[in-house]
DNA sequence: TTGTAGGCGTTATCAT
DNA sequence: ATGATAACGCCTACAA
């Protein structure tokens, strides 16, 4: 590493003026000379001179620096929602820090210690789904770095979060499901520790009891999320002496892996058992069996939610006791009428 | 933003040693009193003391941060090869500062010029498709800053650049057809200024001509990678008096947009033409329409290769003379076969 | 209108 | 074995 970046210092020993007076004239400050302006934006231009964002910041104690942290970026809805925050991250003037979990908590943990090490001026964060204690989180906002979660959001109130209302949506499946007279809904939800999961079951069950229909949890079943263990639990579905007549999957990942072990098990994919899913890949358009009808959940929007929030989180006074909850609508999108198969 | 984060300075205060005594206990100095430093790492950790980075790498001139830039991370291709950087990356002890170009040279420009200002240390970029000058970037290199191509990048050869040889790949690809008695082969290829374009077409007309067959320009399409521009190129395809028994794809979405027309204008996919591509993505296996063959191009090692050699051109001295070309296998990969429908 | 000087957190070079 | 101090690039209150 040699030819260096030129630095205001540089510019005032040429121009024989004081660093301070170059500093001022590249912030148009008002009591400056014109003409010595000039001279110095003139010379800045010609020196290719770039302010060292470094220095400013470490000046200011601020980084415009914003670390994200997900899960996977493989997933669509993931690489979606950081686009989300990148867009409205670069009207704020902020850069984004990238990290992924991999869904290792201890990964997580290293990831956030960089991006603390680094002086972040916020985290914006989607928690592995192996994660149980946020404590690290808790103390990161402690030391004065504000943290907002979407999406895969903790249960407790005492945080900034974004999400989707999924327990609403999951209502709306149902009665979708039951108006159109299927009665053997089942379902193959997520890992139990995340709230996205618990907010569906308890969709589910309450869809049901207003309906007055019995809960019967042979027809719920759960998967980690990896193509074995959603094969697992449709194969129990399947084996059922009373086959379900419909199967709500946890996401279109996990929908995918069912109705592709269903179709190999002979299964008429939503002819036989209906399907019905959640997240609205862009992908569906072109699988071989998409879902009836999928619950989008506005990844981009979320994602430029949670920056929204963090701006406004990164204003409030530290220790706060003023924890925004942002609730980003889901709504239902009906498919398979779309291409004749 | 307040509570602030303790410094090495406070700990010096409070256990009434200068700073410089800290700072070595810290780093395990050899010539440090043995209770000194205990004493300092203890009070650092009750302090919760974190070094800042910002600070260190200020004075180090160096930040310990990568800034990557991709066209889009929708692309499964590029997600997965933002996790082989990040991996590599990782292990050498450095961070990612992320940006996308949307394929937009005006944002690609934006963003490498805030990376300029933040002063990574270097940047990895796949160009955006419609990038014709990359002088900027041999600025940003003139500046010091180390420029590292991968997947989508320029001609020229006075680049550090990493890719996948796809005109050996496109032969083996057109020798698999004939080999299986297609004759009629035709190709729709992307834009003609990536390098990846011309690259399948020399492959191509290599093949072709290597098996003494003539090249009928009529069997040769281009697409703008839009839906649209694919589905233009599909039905002109299809109106050809001498129907192609072949399609080769540019990418496994532009396979997929021209199987969806061909399938709807009532084409039986794979039985009256035989469809191929490039990428292999992994949503591959649950396409109505996946192709017989997809060349592989491991964009997850193409990552962690742009990092190794990245790490090589930090080491080089500024300017250089010393570029590094890095080519990645690709492979053939049969599909088709895998489910029965 | 312009200059001077101090300071942000850390490391490195001299001293002691 | 430890301390004092300069330096990194920039900004800003205070002086002139």
């Amino acid at each position: 590493m040699s030819s260096n970046n030129p630095t205001i210092k540089e510019i005032a020993l040429r121009l024989n003026v004081s660093v301070s007076t170059v500093s001022r004239a590249l912030h148009d400050h008002p009591r400056i000379g014109l003409k010595t302006r000039e001279r110095v934006k003139e010379l800045a231009r010609e020196m290719k001179y770039v302010p060292n964002a470094q220095a400013i910041f470490f000046k200011k104690q601020k980084t415009a620096v914003i670390g994200v942290v997900l899960p996977s970026i493989k997933e669509e809805f993931f690489s979606q929602a950081i686009s989300g925050i990148e867009a409205a991250a670069t009207q704020y003037n902020y850069t984004i820090l990238f990290g992924q979990s991999h869904d290792d908590p201890a990964i997580e943990k290293r990831v956030v210690d960089t991006m603390k090490r680094q002086r972040v001026d916020g985290i914006i964060i989607s928690l592995s789904k192996n994660t149980h204690k946020i404590s690290f989180l808790k103390e990161i906002e402690m030391a004065g770095i504000p943290v907002v979660f979407f999406d895969r959001v903790p249960d407790q109130a005492d945080v900034h979060k974004v999400y989707c209302d999924i327990y609403k949506s999951t209502i709306d499946m149902v009665n979708w499901l039951y108006s159109r007279g299927f009665r053997k809904i089942a379902m193959i939800n997520g890992p139990s520790i995340l709230t996205a999961s618990r907010e569906r079951l308890e969709g589910y069950k309450q869809a049901l009891s207003q309906k007055k229909m019995k809960i019967d949890m042979r027809y719920f079943e759960s998967t980690d999320l990896t193509k074995e263990g959603t094969t697992h639990a449709m194969k129990k579905l399947l084996s059922l002496k009373n086959v379900p007549t419909a199967v709500i999957s946890f996401n279109d990942y996990v929908h995918m892996d069912a109705t592709q072990y269903a179709h190999l098990q002979g299964i008429n994919i939503n002819k036989d058992i209906a399907f019905v899913s959640y997240s609205n890949l862009s992908i569906t358009d072109y699988t071989a069996y998409p879902p009836l009808l999928s619950v989008e959940q506005y990844p981009y929007g979320q994602g430029e939610q949670s920056m929204e929030t963090m701006i406004r989180a990164m204003k409030e006074q530290h220790p706060t006791h003023q924890y925004y909850h942002e609730e980003v609508p889901a709504t239902l999108v009906i498919h398979g009428t779309k291409h004749v198969r």
